[in-house]
DNA sequence: CATGAATGAGGTTTCATTCAT
DNA sequence: CATGAATGAAACCTCATTCAT
């Protein structure tokens, strides 16, 4: 995250060269999987040398772990921007479509962050536990407060926020799957549109 | 020499020493991927030698691929059960609360899929095509009828079943993160509950 | 030392094994130093593929360890015989006698050892505190006790097990100098007799 | 372009990175070996980038050589200063003492020797040849004649001298050995007067 | 005089697989 | 049916050295 101290500001060189390396090891990462990935693959795709890989970066987690790191804070973006003073229903609806916006734009993302969970989180669970955590526990108690005061429906904030990760990341996580199923080229719109329906009516207050 | 044409009867030894190494293999491919997952942790776990294993299968791919086929069978039981002559929203009600059961019952399962999907599916695809598609199609269009006739809300079916997928998959797949979020050994009983009110309130038929 | 509990009696082929690559490792050892020796040349010496010699061994280090434990079992064989009952010259001067017939019988560990030692004995340092320094001690607090009951001439004995050390060794140590001195293959005879009247002369009881 | 033929008159900053470039090599090959020791440590030990060494020399291998020619020098001096027309065990003695106090002075020095001999002193053996073996002969030639003439006792010259390296070069040598035995911060004075009174007494004439 | 950037050769080790019994 | 033994391919990484400024 912050320079070590010794380091002098990086030459535009270094820069364009780790954003290189950044990019491919995304790509490969993503794809293949921790393990699965190679350094040959990475350094192929980036258009350079292993060992000049080697010389930016301490090795093969190192590139792995700056990837989860500079994604966390992109990741969690939106749910920053959750607003306790705006209107609960809105606020909601718009979290899901930035959300989902994020997981479409970005879904190497998505994948790699799934796949670091799917293993165990082994490599990132610090990161959870300082950066996400707080964050999370605090949307769940507004939406919890939002329910408790009949502004929407009555849920549970956490299993709430779940299921917006959840149905989101999966046009992402699933692409593979989704493009079997609905053609390979199939317009994802309609994934916006349903999922905006779907949290429409189910956050909507009770009629009582 | 005067061997039987195609492959004689298993034998009781046989099919427990399959079993066994299906039975670690999945345990490992499901924590650490297919490229993660080393034949020698396999054989450790299911308690036979390295050659062994091979004795029984062609390779590596080989039980992966085997395991995959074995799960998507019973991964499509739920969606099978669809009833189209029973009552629309408790038939898809009753298709979350399975698929959510399953996902608890077989959480390693739904790992080795995600894990699959996430890397493209290389393995898997022509099952996706032969097994899963039809179904799909078939459930997808059934939504779409009784939504059509007003039996439950305007929704388009293909994602619809995306989402129930998402939110069930999401407790198994994401465990190691949520086990983080919420304390390792919370209950998850609230996801029952909650999916049952989400997909209540989201599926009820307009009251106009 | 002595076998993990697991392990079964190691076959015929695994002995034969083991050995061959002790043997090769020592040879490569002696001569280019710990990280100057690669396991190419060794399995090459050893008529073993690389990966071969990794089945029997855990990595490079456990070779070189395994080789300086067997080493040090043998080097202080000599020590141990010194014989408190015996006549002290006597036995001081066998024990110089059999230390040189050692190094020159086993120049290669001589060798291996003088290495560790001269980069700060990294592997070695338990085995010296461990069983070297008590036998060390012993045989010091003997010589003195001679050396004070008038037996042989007054020295500290640690300084003489130290010069007797360097005297003998030195032989295989610097075979490479010394040949270069006095001819590749003079025959080093001359050592026994030098050293046995050295120390005949410098350990004399004093005459008053 | 218009350079000088040979080579310009060493700057002082040439002259003063030079040096350092040496200090530091000295202490990294004496610690790990030729081969053990890295450009890296060598740099980073003498404050200057890795290029930068190789400005000043062509390659690992020269600073290596260079080291060595350097200390060669140095080593000599005492065996040199043995006076033909002195009194012999006076001037044997003094070696011995001279001997030792260059293994305290300089006990990395020592150690790069020995190192370079035990592997075989492949980048050393010219210098032996050209520089220390006629030291080496004369000394021994006029030790002989000192024996033969009944000065000191009967012991051949070159055994003598190989003794009298193996002793005292030892302290410096097996210093990680000696510290475990001894305690590390022994003081090594008892060196001295041990290897004064054994050469003493080894030395003097035979009484007849 | 100095160095950030780059790399080829080679190091140790892992692993799926085959051999031979 | 089972397994000790063996291996080729490829993984990550190190390091002396060169390039270009």
């Amino acid at each position: 995250m912050t320079e070590p101290l010794k380091s002098p500001a990086p030459s535009r060189i270094q820069r364009r060269n780790r954003a290189r390396i950044l990019e491919a090891a995304l790509d490969v990462f993503a794809q293949h999987g921790y393990r699965g990935a190679t350094l040959d693959q990475i350094a192929e795709s980036a258009g350079l040398s292993k060992p000049n890989i080697l010389y930016y970066f301490a090795g093969k987690e190192e590139i792995h772990v700056t990837l989860l790191h500079q994604l966390m804070d992109n990741w969690l973006e939106p749910l920053r921007q959750l607003d306790p003073d705006g209107s609960p229903l809105e606020e909601l609806l718009t979290y899901v479509r930035r959300k989902l916006e994020m997981s479409q734009a970005f879904p190497r993302e998505s994948r790699l962050f799934a796949n670091e969970i799917l293993q165990g989180a082994p490599r990132i669970a610090p990161l959870l536990e300082a950066e996400l955590k707080p964050l999370f526990d605090g949307a769940a108690a507004l939406i919890d407060r939002w329910a408790g005061a009949g502004a929407i429906a009555q849920v549970d904030g956490r299993h709430l926020i779940f299921s917006i990760w959840a149905t989101t990341q999966h046009y992402a996580d699933f692409e593979a799957q989704i493009a079997k199923l609905m053609g390979p080229d199939a317009p994802r719109e309609g994934a916006a549109e349903f999922l905006n329906g779907l949290y429409t009516r189910a956050l909507a207050p009770d009629q009582s």
